[in-house]
DNA sequence: TGGAGGTATAGAT
DNA sequence: TATACCTCCA
């Protein structure tokens, strides 16, 4: 993923950093690398599709990143993406032969891979559209957010949703460092793709640990400046993106025998990319594909012009303004930097409550039974009186949400992040009657083979967990690590919020830390604290529900549909 | 001899 | 993942 080898390319111009630099900043976060992250922990549990309580530990990792975050004052603008699929189902299947020959370490094993190293696969295989969505609103609890939701591509002829194309995300952060803080733009992006840089974002933190503490490279610093080697003096940002592209990037493998190292000498000989690419086939001859100077120029053209959502004018439009050349090219063909949309339902999708993968409804969350009654047709008619309802936007982050299919099963996403952050006491109801979960495995996924291998793993099934006499309540199993610095308490604790603020300053080597407010909340008496915060969950979630913020934008992809004319 | 590219292993989760 | 180590090659 990303650039090969760019990141130990770049070390001399790494520098370490505490996120806490950029307090009351609007930052970029790339969701994918840290749902990644979080799922390695949860593997088997995400390919199985199981339901429980390990499954969620990504979100408990995203959630944990997000709320520190806030922690430190800084308004996180997530965006997600999707990806391919088709291997990661190839190694799922593999790891389920595993299971049935017993081999579990085997299985284990091959459920990582297939939890997408290098692969975008993490939302589709994790979260329906409406799950991330609930995300989002639960993230709202901590401050005022909002959303765009970025679709994945649809077949035309059954209106199936595909794979997205892999770099929307990637040029939208990008596209985002670009514009002013007031206009929705960010100062950095959290990430682990050094693609960023490639897009010539300004500034990426990499390598962002639980405590803010991360790895940052900051373009200008390196782009025409001297002093230090390797040099980019004399390089602009068209020389350093195609530097990229030479050394083997995700759009274009690199020509063999060259990587980082000779693709920077090239180009800071030659100083001209056509000419690079000339000297390139000259030197190497046969082993230079014949269209990877086409190839290199629409990688370059995606790295500089993809097509991105401008929340502004609700369109999309190029990173960087097209120019002659490329209109001329290709026909006038510009597929290659990414799908178009379709004006009339972009707009739709655009105001929100439309699910653009479903097409159905995206006001409410589908609640557990819950089925969507309103055609398309009915949907896109309902926009306008559902936007008058639901009043203006809210100013805070935005969200890009990606989706691919909806997974049947629900996970519980609000109450695993309450857990996280919240300090409410559990509605009594809930927790008795659907607030207890079991690790149960899916038999709609598992055959008698393979419920057995599991179970090997200790993994009951469902009807030996539905018959357990005392089931694992959910919120045991949802709590964080007892030495995270951002775990609530029910009770007033000075005692242990001192030793949380302790492990946090140690942590990351904070000399002044603010209370973050979740923490001043929990100073208070239940009564005295905002009915606001300390709501029954079940009730809280409702007004969430019946609130539901719109997504504020949408990015919708190519889409095949008849739709209204508006 | 340095760089590319493949593989093994450690570390994080 | 990313880092180290190894082999191959120009």
């Amino acid at each position: 993923m990303g650039i090969n080898n760019l990141l130990k390319f770049m070390k001399p111009y790494v520098e370490s950093v505490h996120i806490k630099k950029y307090a009351g900043k609007r930052v970029g976060i790339d969701a994918y690398s840290w749902l990644h992250k979080g799922a390695y922990s949860c593997s088997m549990e995400v390919c199985l599709d199981m339901e429980g309580d390990k499954k969620n530990r990504f979100l408990q990792y995203f959630m944990h990143r997000i709320s520190m975050l806030r922690h430190y004052k800084i308004t996180p603008v997530v965006v997600f993406d999707g990806g391919s699929i088709p291997k990661r189902k190839a190694n799922r299947d593999l790891a389920m032969e595993k299971l049935k020959e017993g081999d579990t370490d085997a299985a284990s094993e091959l459920f990582q891979v297939a939890c997408g190293v290098g692969e975008k696969v993490m939302v589709l295989a994790m979260l329906s559209t409406s799950e991330l969505i609930e995300v989002v609103n639960s993230l709202e609890m901590l401050n005022a957010y909002s959303y765009i939701v970025e679709s994945c591509e649809h077949n035309p002829s059954d209106g199936a949703p595909t794979d997205p194309a892999p770099y929307e995300a990637d040029a939208q952060l990008a596209y985002l460092t670009s514009l002013e803080t007031e206009k929705g733009g960010i100062v950095a992006i959290i990430s682990e793709d050094s693609d960023l840089l490639a897009y010539n974002c300004p500034a990426v933190v990499f390598k962002m640990d639980r405590y803010g503490k991360g790895e940052e490279i900051i373009l200008k610093n390196a782009i025409n400046v001297a002093g230090r080697k390797p040099s980019f003096m004399n390089f602009d940002r068209e020389l350093f993106t195609g530097m990229c592209i030479l050394a083997g990037c995700d759009f274009l493998p690199s020509v063999p025998g060259i990587g980082i190292v000779k693709a920077y000498n090239l180009v800071a000989k030659y100083r001209n990319l056509d000419r690079v690419l000339s000297v390139l086939k000259l030197e190497k001859g046969k082993v230079v594909p014949e269209d990877y100077p086409t190839a290199f120029r629409q990688a370059l053209a995606v790295f500089q012009h993809a097509r991105v959502y401008d929340a502004a004018s609700k369109k999309l439009k190029p990173l960087n303004p097209l120019t002659p050349e490329l209109l001329q090219g290709d026909h006038g063909d510009l597929d290659f930097l990414g799908p178009d949309l379709y004006p009339s339902i972009a707009v739709a999708i655009a105001e929100g409550n439309l699910d653009p993968c479903t097409m159905e409804p995206f006001n409410h969350f589908p609640q557990p039974g819950y089925k969507h009654s309103l055609s398309f047709a009915d949907s896109a008619s309902q926009l306008s009186t559902q936007e008058e309802a639901t009043g203006s936007m809210q100013e805070g982050c935005f969200t890009v949400v990606s989706c691919h299919k909806t997974v049947k099963k629900r996970i519980r996403v609000a109450d695993s992040f309450i857990d996280l952050i919240g300090d409410m006491p559990l509605d009594a109801t809930k927790s008795s009657s659907e607030g207890k979960q079991m690790t149960v495995i899916s038999e709609e996924v598992l055959n008698e083979s393979e419920t057995s291998a599991l179970k090997k793993l200790g993994f009951p099934s469902r009807n030996e967990a539905l018959a357990q006499k005392e089931p694992v309540p959910l919120r045991s199993t949802l709590n964080m690590p007892s030495n995270n610095p951002f775990k609530k308490r029910k009770r007033d604790d000075e005692v242990q919020l001192n030793e949380a603020m302790s492990i946090v300053e140690q942590a990351s080597e904070v000399t002044e830390v603010e209370k973050p407010e979740i923490f001043s909340a929990t100073q208070k008496s239940e009564e005295s604290i905002d009915s606001k915060v300390i709501k029954p969950k079940g009730k809280r979630i409702a007004e969430k529900l019946s609130k539901q913020s719109n997504p504020k934008h949408v990015i919708t992809s190519k889409v095949e549909y008849l739709v209204p004319n508006t």
